[in-house]
DNA sequence: TATAAAACATGACAATTGTCAGTTTTTTTA
DNA sequence: TAAAAAAACTGACAATTGTCATGTTTTATA
């Protein structure tokens, strides 16, 4: 039998908590849970979504072809978040695609459940209203990043991200493990001008790698290279 | 004697739009119409708002400073433009700064009513909340142009961008007219390298200049440079 | 309107980053 | 576990972009 949601405590960090007990009820009742291999697609840039997709497990990386072809990674969604939102409200297709970094596993709430409450209870709105502003001044500073910061800096930037928000193994490798070409799409360069730079690091003693894996050998480094010493 | 919000053009341009009767007698009774001259400080990032800047007239550059000294603009506010939203929903510092690009009339409107009609009216969160996820989808959009597009792609971009929203004088100049260094902040490069692209431009015949007027004289090719042809 | 200040412009050069063309290693799958 | 596929890696080179230094033009102001 399918959990409910009222017990789930994914939705604790998510705009569902400003639900009522009935709201949420008829969220359990029409939800549908899913779930998705590492490298499997939940939606693609330009398809209409007829719902949201609440994240239970694993990380999905948020991202936009650009016109020279490659895959630009605006964000990572991870356990808590709702995605999909932001194109069941202006009802548009969405802007991003929307691809599985690791075994995932989500609910996906059909949008009339959404856009129901959304007109009756304004506690919930305001709190999707709060989620959407600060994904709007990550996104700020993404774009100050992106042109400001050099690419060194902004891949030593993405792996304290990955530290700070996903951890560290028992041997301190990074728990959540991209390739090479992934970094390359989130700080928005070469793959392999990525994988150099990750060998120079590597070399200075800042990272450590095994296979696929990177681990961060030297913290203080790394971010004096990011504030510019 | 003030102007009435509830008679303001400006207004069906926001989110302002879906306020009741009553709470705009209510905006009206409190607000405080501001002028501001070209180059005049609206706000500061870091600063505490205490309400919101409705722009009645003029354009407003929202800016972030980076790391190394240079200021970012993210993006350009205009005429029904509501600004300082995104900080008054979430209780924080702005994160941007407003800076008039040419002579400004807005309305400040106390934080109190913003935030009362947010708990009360469901239809004015919900267009609050259309905007800003329209925001969002232009932030996403930068954030892949600064990351996937040359220097060159950007500022051809920025000139059309300034082109369709707003327009050209008799004389085919754009009618907004922002310094080398403001155009430079915008697509995110140094400002020599954003006066000798200027410059290429008018010698291939893309733009024209007179002083620091700009105006576009073939505009395919600016186009087919975007695209990458 | 003379003078100062700001903005615009250009050259020379160095640093950063991307592209292409491969090789090697790792991972996946039959 | 062998073969195939994917990912990681490296070198060589070119193109892009930033920096510094300096001169010119435009704009603002006393």
């Amino acid at each position: 039998m399918e959990s409910r949601c009222e017990n789930c405590i994914v939705r604790q960090f998510n705009s569902l908590r400003a639900m009522s007990k009935e709201e949420l009820k008829e969220v359990s009742d029409s939800k549908v849970t899913k779930k998705y291999k590492k490298g499997e697609t939940l939606f693609e840039e330009g398809e209409k979504l007829n719902g949201v997709f609440c994240v239970r497990e694993g990380v999905s990386k948020m991202s936009k072809l650009s016109a020279n072809g490659k895959d630009q990674i605006v964000k990572l969604a991870t356990t808590g978040e709702v995605i999909g939102q932001r194109a069941v409200i202006v009802e548009e297709p969405t802007n991003l695609s929307a691809i599985a970094v690791n075994d995932m596993e989500v609910c996906f709430v059909p949008k009339e459940i959404i856009v129901n409450s959304m007109h009756k209870n304004p506690d919930f709105t305001l709190e999707v209203l709060r989620h959407m502003a600060h994904d709007l001044k990550e996104a700020d500073d993404v774009i100050v990043n992106m042109s400001q910061k050099t690419v060194k800096q902004r891949i030593a930037e993405a792996f304290l991200y990955l530290k700070n928000n996903y951890g560290v193994d028992e041997e301190g490798y990074l728990s959540l493990t991209l390739s090479r070409e992934d970094i390359a799409n989130v700080v928005g360069t070469a793959t392999e001008s990525c994988i150099r730079i990750i060998s120079e690091f590597k070399k200075k003693g800042y990272l450590k790698t095994s296979g696929k894996r990177i681990g961060i050998a030297n913290e203080k480094e790394l971010q004096d290279l990011i504030d510019g010493f």
